[in-house]
Order: structure tokens, then C-alpha cells, then sequence
DNA sequence: AGGCTTGCACGTACGGCGTACGTGCGTCAA
DNA sequence: TTGACGCACGTACGCCGTACGTGCAAGCCT
């Protein structure tokens, strides 16, 4: 019976399976090792050390993003598409998303949506300088939206996963919270992700426009 | 010689003091009692566990937050300021900040800066259900911003502190990233989070503003 | 005063972790 | 045929979090 032969693939893709199965926790090498039945000193002749095998878990992940760009549509259009592109790594591997955002990347799957981006930008006639700057703001955005909706950031959802009950908030020391606890405890995944890139969508299109080009 | 009493918060602050020292990635119980110079069981009685522990450092680190508030302003203003306050975090405590954002605080600590925030974009006019949604935009963008800033989501600064190698970067496969190579590779974070925060007021500003009252 | 509870510092021990190192086997080049 | 090489694997070391038990000092009730 001549199973697979071990590679950095079929290990990589067993880590985001254990990831997205078990949570993040759960990843060790013996575990790994454990669900592709071998031992555990194989992987290394693969990966160097577990934070590579991370940051590989990283990259697949990165690299699975479906940009589906349309160059004649709006470029408004565009970076909305490419926001949401980007977001379908929360849907896709919700339990994998911290990772993904918590790593410094070094190779050419990070940069491939960074690089569609700047195209984008430069072709709606931002400057570099300008498309940049909007660039790291989507980003920052969006990377902290996600950290949310996996979870890991607070929804603000005070206590239970029922409204809030006001053993935990005093009300008169959040009032504000109190008030509002209907609304901070429950969240609208989409709703909000879309409210927050209209209105950074709105915001950049009245950037005042330089002269294009201005790379140096 | 009778040392201080062992005590949670002394503890707290000992993990605080080895993380900004030596990263995250150093904290063990055994080592923040050596630090302390008492048993590692010693700790348990103080912390049920060392989850408990770190959250005790994101609160700690929340509620050192200063906000100097003037609540006679204009609101852009106040939001402005407490924009700003929160990202001190990532200036004073930089290796806690990961720490801070990518944990579920169920105390009052992080319901402070909620509170603050919820009460100023209601006196700017918005109701509940805008208030909420801005502010979990400002939030989103400010978690993301940090997390550049302290380092781990990338600045896009492809490999080295230099600026891009094209060995590194393929300038066909990626043109847009290697000819705005040199300002990727730098990050004036003060002005970069200004600009944001700058367009984010200035979008939410533009918003239609509902009837008061709503949260219902 | 004497006994008892309680709180807290501490040591030992267990199971799990990442991984350095050595060993043996199959394949392929010379 | 023989040697080198690639790769799966076992063992072992030094970490880790923490369950559990022990002993001591302070405070309480009678």
C-alpha cells in the first residue's frame, strides 16, 4: 500500500486541516505527524522548524484568495471586489485567519493582492504616494475586521451571548453600554464590513488627485 | 528581609515587564517567578492559570489608556484625541500590544474607551445603531493599524531593511510593487495613522445624521 | 492557652511540547 | 558492485503548564 509520499504540501495542507478542525491550539508537530500517519521527525526533512510550517499554513491560505478583477469595471468597483476578496479568508478558514494576519510574510503570495491593489489605485490616478496610504488604511481595515468577526477582537458582546445583563455592566458607570447593549451584542458580519468600505471607499474618492506617476 | 507579598497584580506587572523586554514568546510561568524570586507554584495562587495571567496583562495594559477628554470640543476633536490614546498602547507597551488586541475581555477595562466613544459619537448627533457601527469601524482600523505598526501585520516592506532587491521582487510579475518599492519599504506611522483616522472623521462627518434616540 | 481552620509558599511529578541527533533502508550514479 | 544520498523513523533532552501534597504561620473560637 504506497501511500502518498510525505512533501511540504501534503503537510501544510494537514496543519490547516487540524487548524480549521481543532483551532489553533491543537497544532503541534506529534499531531500533525499523528493524522498523516508518520512519525514525527519525518516532517523536518520538509520543514525546517514549525514557524516555518506556519508561515507556510499562512502563505496557502493567502494564496487561495479568488481575485476576480475586472479591468473595465469602476475602480470603485474594483477595490470593493478586492476588499471582499480578501475577506473570504474569514469565511473560507476562519479558524486560520489569525495567522494569516499575524505573519510577516516574505514571499510573492503576500504581495500578489498588494500588487493588484496598487494597480488598481494608480489606475483611478492616485499618485504613489497616495496609493499607498490608502493601500496600508484598506489593510489596516480590513485586517482588524477580520480579527473581529473571527472573533479574536471583541465584538463588544459584553457577557453571554444573550443581551446584556446588568450584573456585568453597571449602568451607571457605562450608561452608553447599557443603553445600547441590544445593539453591541449583536453583529452583522456583512452589514458591517461593507458599511466600513463604502464609507473608505467614499472617503478616498475625494482625495484631491495629483499628477500621476511620483514613484520617487 | 520580609519582601512584598506575592499578589495578582504583582504579577501582572512582572509578566508586563519580561514581555516588553523580551517578547511574548518568553512568558512561562516558571519564568516570571524566577523573576519574582518565588516557587512557580507560588503564582497559582494568585492566577487559576497562565490564560488568566495574560489576560490580566491586556487589562492592565487597557486600563493604562489615558484619555484626556474635553468634552466641550467638537466631536471630530474628540474622536481625534481618543484615536490617538488608544494607539499609545502600541507606543508604550509594544510587545504587549498583540497581547491586547487578539484577546475577548469580558471586564470592565475594555468597556471604558466603549463607553467614552459611544458617548461622544451620540453627542455628535448619531443614533444608536451609527454610533455602534462607526465605532466598531474606528476599532477595526485602529487593531489593524497597531498590529502593523508593533510589527506583525507586514508594512509591505518586501526583504530587507534596504530597499527592494529585485531579486526578491520580480518587477514583471510585479511592477506596481517594485517601482513604489521605496515607499513600501518605509512607514512614518504617526503620519500614516493620522491620514486615516483624518479620512475616517471626514467620511462619518458626511453621514446622514438620524433622529436621536434608537437604540431600541 | 490550646486546638483548628485557613491561606499561602513551595517541591515533586506527569504528560506534552519542539527538535537535535543517530540509524537504517531504498534508490540511483559511477 | 559500491558508494552516496534522500528520507522515514526512534530516542532523548530540556523546556512547558499545572495537579497534587506538604508544611508553616496567622487568626479564630472556646
Amino acid at each position: 500500500m504506497p501511500t502518498e509520499p510525505l512533501s511540504r504540501t501534503r503537510i501544510v495542507a494537514a496543519a490547516i486541516d487540524l487548524i480549521e478542525r481543532e483551532g489553533a491550539d491543537a497544532v503541534s508537530m506529534r499531531r500533525i505527524a499523528a493524522d498523516l500517519g508518520v512519525g514525527v521527525m519525518s516532517l523536518y526533512n520538509h520543514v525546517p522548524n514549525k514557524d516555518a510550517l506556519l508561515n507556510g499554513v499562512a502563505e496557502a491560505v493567502l494564496s487561495q484568495i479568488e481575485f476576480t478583477d475586472d479591468p473595465d469595471a469602476h475602480w470603485t468597483d474594483r477595490v470593493r471586489m478586492q476588499a471582499r476578496a480578501f475577506r473570504q479568508i474569514a469565511h473560507g478558514h476562519p479558524r486560520s485567519t489569525m495567522l494569516v494576519v499575524s505573519r510577516q510574510l516574505h514571499s510573492n503570495a503576500g504581495l500578489l493582492p498588494v500588487e493588484r491593489a496598487l494597480a488598481t489605485l494608480r489606475s483611478a490616478g492616485f499618485d504613489g504616494v497616495d496609493a499607498v496610504r490608502v493601500l496600508r488604511m484598506f489593510i489596516a481595515y480590513i485586517v482588524g475586521s477580520l480579527l473581529r468577526e473571527v472573533g479574536v477582537t471583541p465584538t463588544f458582546v459584553p457577557p453571554r451571548q444573550h443581551l446584556v445583563n446588568p450584573d456585568d455592566v453597571d449602568p451607571t458607570l457605562f450608561p452608553e453600554v447599557n443603553g445600547l447593549a441590544p445593539l453591541l451584542s449583536s453583529c452583522d458580519h456583512d452589514a458591517d464590513f461593507d458599511f466600513g468600505v463604502e464609507l473608505l471607499i467614499q472617503a478616498i474618492a475625494v482625495l484631491p488627485k495629483r499628477k500621476r506617476e511620483g514613484t520617487r
